[in-house]
DNA sequence: GCTAAAACGTCAATCGTTTGTTGAGGCTCG
DNA sequence: CGAGCCTCAACAAACGATTGACGTTTTAGC
């Protein structure tokens, strides 16, 4: 292993010349010196050590993106964004799956112990405190999504819009008697994209009734129910709009094995966008939402925040998505 | 932040007493010293500066699982199971997407720097000399589905035997002409891949013949030439095994919408298994490998590279994967 | 009761950086 | 010609933990 003081020996100057040197900084340094010793440390091929270096510093020059499992479909665009984001700020994002139990501690302990800087984390994370934790030890936390309640710095998706454009383009379509597949989980989130859907939907003057606006699974488990429900509406829709992509490719593939024909008897529409859109056929009409860009911001919010320290509670909002026309919706007359 | 040197203050002792009896080793410390230093110590909440320890004992306690991209259908699982058993061993897991340029680079630096101890990869990695630098710089690496030349120990499924079972499977349900769709890469796991399903077949009396074996992308992107391919071959044959799942789906979804139904006229069976198989109808008959077990003998592998030191190149073989029965096969006859 | 050994804890060096302070030498300017 | 200012580079003190060496005290053995 090469330290500084092997480059600094090899250069024939004191190990804080080197330093002060390799950091760049605009310093009293000769050109002469600075060149030894720029030479020096490529020659041998000199890296930091990190943990000595964040020891002084107290900076380790790595954030986490916290997931609690990784197989959500929009994940690895997020991770994507904030990558690209990361590497552009020079620092290293690590995606750490964190464990059901204790996760909060954790999570919080990652910063505390000096593995990285700050938290990005994607998920609700309701139950063990762990906003408190945070506020109390000092970590830096932006979160994602988390609407309700203004407890940390978040960036969010424009969900608002998302849920209206959705409604728009069926009404746009000609839709009027359309089924709505909520998410199951009781977060302030899942019905406020609802409100968002019923709302602008009656802004057309289009009213549901209740008996319209289920809500399931949001990775479609339970697509055989909601199907079953559906189809038990008399009449049957012209047109369902699914809270998640999975429940939309479930409902497009349960309705035509049932012998509904997707888009030619009922129209199905998506939200948020995968490869998995294409995988199907008729291929899935859906809201493409900025998640690269989420991913993106996240990161640069995260770090404004370890700098300035203006723990500015508030939502940074992505842009709004946009549809993308496949196959599973048709337009009436 | 509370530092050893706090709990020793508090505890009444040096700070190197505490050190020792917070690593719970069997040293001569009396049974007071003890108690009162555990006690002081979690009344102040302390955790370890990691930075400060791993700059001392040139460990950091985590490890890497570097990745390519995130939204391979296999990564999920194998995280997950990498995730369980390196928190059964008390060391922090990451995942970390490596960058398109100069990946080997920054791999490896990661261990350099100290930012980890060890790198899982998964991932072919055959440009950047990403081993060599591995040797080069003495990091401790354990590769996944490399089976191709033994440059670092490895950790592979049995590919073997779950294309020998896809390969059974078919000729069991009395099939005889039977298209082969392979991954286009060219890499010699691919190839092996390809021949152990001819083999098995040919043990069994039949035989394919060369325009009966296809490569396509591996998430499917080209389905369409492929559908097209099978289905201009005179006669059409009864049963498609796809090398991933992506392609057994679209292949699936290119059939049907072209009017060919599955798996009355035609069979599809894929490899590997995700959520994404029940997705669809006909859900997918597949064989289902043993990623998350993969996940868990990797790390368990770097952590013995680790300790015990003995390079010893060579591969780990995962359980035989098994054949899940969905709708998208049926027997012949 | 004396010696040897075991038990208990402290000292101090060390890991590799960063960074404020110090000081030697050269230059400018009055 | 000397005071003062720059420039350049070295010195040294941290950062927080680990760990072997060492020095006490206590215990045990005969």
């Amino acid at each position: 292993m090469v330290r500084l003081k092997d480059v600094a020996y090899l250069a024939g100057y004191d190990i804080s010349t080197v330093s002060k040197v390799l950091q760049g900084g605009n310093i009293h340094v000769s050109a002469e010196a600075r060149e030894r010793i720029t030479k020096a440390a490529t020659e041998l091929g000199y890296r930091p050590n990190l943990m000595a270096r964040g020891l002084r510093t107290r900076k380790t020059g790595a954030i986490v993106l916290g997931l609690p499992r990784l197989d959500h479909p929009m994940y690895p665009t997020i991770t994507a964004g904030a990558e690209s984001a990361a590497s552009e700020l020079g620092i290293v994002l690590f995606v750490y799956k964190f464990p059901e139990d204790g996760a909060a501690e954790a999570l919080i302990n990652l910063v505390r112990q000096g593995r990285a800087d700050g938290i990005i984390l994607a998920a609700e994370m309701a139950n063990g405190g762990f906003h408190e934790l945070a506020k109390q030890s000092d970590v830096p936390v932006v979160s994602l999504n988390r609407s309700d309640d203004q407890v940390a710095p978040s960036v969010v998706l424009d969900d608002e819009a998302g849920f209206a454009a959705q409604a728009n383009y069926l009404a746009d379509l000609g839709h009027r008697d359309i089924a709505f597949v909520g998410a199951n989980e009781e977060t302030r989130s899942n019905r406020f994209c609802e409100q968002a859907f019923l709302r602008t939907l009656a802004q057309r003057g289009i009213s549901l009734g209740n008996d319209h606006v289920l809500r399931a699974e949001f990775d479609g488990a339970d697509v055989e129910d909601v199907v079953g429900t559906i189809l038990g509406l008399n009449p049957i829709p012209t047109a369902v709009a699914a809270a998640s992509l999975a429940m939309a490719i479930r409902l497009t593939r349960k309705f035509e094995s049932k012998g509904v024909r997707v888009p030619s008897q009922i129209s199905v529409i998506g939200y948020h966008d995968a490869a998995q859109s294409e995988w199907v056929s008729p291929s899935i009409t859906t809201v493409s939402m900025p998640s690269y860009q989420q991913g993106q911001l996240a990161v640069r919010r995260l770090v404004e925040l370890m700098q300035g320290g203006d723990v500015n509670l508030g939502e940074t909002v992505c842009s709004p998505g946009e549809i993308v026309i496949r196959e599973s919706c048709r337009s009436l007359g």
